[in-house]
DNA sequence: AACGGCTACGTAACCGGTTACATGGCGCGG
DNA sequence: CCGCGCCATGTAACCGGTTACGTAGCCGTT
């Protein structure tokens, strides 16, 4: 029953475990015939190598980790899967952790992964440059995703202002006057960039118009709830702005329920581009999840082994992506999908 | 910069490696002095212990494999966003593995887990209960999903027949007529399930109509393809019974494009109930994937340390889930959402 | 015949932890 | 004052692989 070792094998072919090993890694130098009873021995005894032990004596594991701070909606899993989509071919593993809010908890998982994974792509949108780099174990390759940039490690992030200002240079484009924001969650780089860009962006395009801002936390709810108030309160808007598609449908949801017709009274634009937003029709900076997610593995196996750099990406500046703005129906682009 | 080992914190602290393995895991028998000295050490050093190498040697890598055919699509991530809710206060990880159709490249995914992980979710609808069994490394705990039962192995499993039956009484019940079916990827457990199903719910409800069949192979496009073939072809139908929601989407997409109204013309249930279909209104038989992706997780971890079983599942068969119907707007459900 | 070099293989150290067992020092009861 | 037991700690084996190094045997040269 417990699986055999590879002195077993050793014992069952009657040769030297290093015999048994260099045909398994298949190494020169050993009798065809030698090769042959360790082989029959092998499928004898049903051996499979112990890759943790196999790690241990090769400081290489074969794996990711990577933490990010949520699995919720397909933000994160179009990204994770982008990840498996690069890690496969390269014949690593993907090992999840997600964590939490909390920075103490943040560490802790970011340290468990020591001696489990080869590098480390992190997530944490919500973490301080401090935190992180006091949490991130040493000598551990790493990639930041949508992270803040901390010193000089690797990151791939996306150009949230550029995506928020063609979102609101659009909106002014198509005759909208009163755009309002929903920002994501407090202390969320991503979020924090966003709502400064559309201030920004109000300022350039609506001078006249008041800056209004309401707050959210990147779920669908909030995008709902945030709406509902606005029009309880009377504010007058037509357009807007989510931090985010989860709570632009959220928004959508909200409209519909207020009586309010979109895109003809109110156009909303979402952010990220996830999959459920081409079948809802919602104009939205499009950023390429799947894309992001192996380009974050390339760069991180890279990082691993210098060596076999496989030719650097075209652009001048990879790591830094540019959100295209999609424009669909809920800004008022005719019927498409 | 090469991280520090545990023999570099004993000689910091002037201890031995076993005092300091002592306070690492909290034991009892250490002097406080001793343990003051040897956390002051630690710090110093920035020491992080190597869970790599503590795995070899208590036999636990404290990780749960899992392995899954495709990522694509919110079926799987909802199931593996489920699993890493229940791994996570468990202190385990998840170890993602996605295999590729070949049975040998299954087998050799399969195996490279060993060592790895303390057991394994297989997720494998397309494989043969023999080539399974012959891939399975000995003596690690398995949980299965939505794959043929094989020997005695624990499996969570969706009746597929109870939630396509549901489907189509709906339908008949509803003034339909003549039902299709769009199927499955030939081999899958599922589809081969949910096929059967469907023509014996034929038999049952529609005596009288010809059992319509066309093949799928569970992605949006193919329920696209087969709808249009359907349309082109002249066949008469008012009904479309796909085996997915994808599947289902695509043919609400294909409906949409020959201008056949759903659900006034044509009604269109799915099967899974991923999160896309509440926001497209269509019928499908719910399974909670969620749900089911803890739940493996459960009953893995308590195959793995049987003492600490958290009190059985309520339910009779905690193994077997029963799909419910959630009837929507495309098989004519008032105005929903 | 002596020697060099090559091939095939075995021995044992090592990766970084855990822990059974041994040991030394101390307090305490008799 | 002796001996017992307990507490704190150290030594070294072990988990299951990999591999540097050593060696035996064989062949070909000179």
């Amino acid at each position: 029953m417990a699986s055999s070792t590879i002195r077993d094998v050793a014992r069952a072919a009657d040769v030297s475990v290093a015999s048994v090993s260099r045909v398994l890694n298949d190494h020169a130098n050993v009798h065809p015939d030698t090769r042959e009873r360790v082989r029959a021995a092998i499928s004898a005894l049903g051996y499979v190598p112990h890759a943790g032990a196999r790690s241990l004596s090769l400081a290489r594991t074969q794996a990711i980790g990577v933490v990010l701070p949520d699995l919720h909606g397909e933000f994160f899993s179009e990204i994770v899967r982008g990840m498996d989509r690069a890690v496969t071919p390269a014949g690593y593993h993907l090992l999840l952790s997600n964590m939490h809010a909390d920075a103490e908890l943040a560490a802790q998982a970011m340290r468990t992964m020591r001696g489990r994974v080869d590098g480390l792509i992190v997530m944490a949108p919500h973490l301080t440059a401090d935190a992180l780099e006091a949490a991130l174990p040493r000598g551990l390759p790493t990639v930041m995703l949508n992270t803040v940039p901390s010193g000089d490690r690797a990151g791939i992030r996306v150009d949230n202002a550029a995506g928020i200002r063609a979102a609101v240079a659009h909106l002014a484009a198509t005759g909208r006057r009163a755009p309002v924001h929903i920002a994501g969650p407090v202390g969320n780089v991503d979020a924090v960039a966003r709502r400064d860009a559309f201030a920004a962006a109000m300022r350039d395009h609506f001078p006249d118009a008041p800056v209004r801002i309401v707050a959210g936390d990147f779920f669908e709810e909030s995008g709902t709830a945030a709406v509902a108030a606005l029009v309880a309160e009377g504010t007058p808007f037509d357009a807007v702005v989510a931090a985010n598609d989860m709570m632009a449908f959220g928004a959508l949801q909200a409209l519909r329920d207020a009586g309010r017709q979109v895109p003809e009274q109110v156009a909303v634009t979402g952010f990220d581009d996830v999959p459920l937003a081409r079948y809802l029709g919602l104009t939205t900076a499009h950023v390429p999840l799947v894309d992001m997610g192996s380009r974050a593995i390339d760069r991180l196996l890279a990082l691993i082994s210098p060596g076999l750099s496989s030719a650097t990406h075209g652009a001048r500046d990879p790591d830094l992506i540019i959100p295209e703005l999609i424009v669909r129906r809920s800004s008022g682009a005719p019927e498409t999908l």
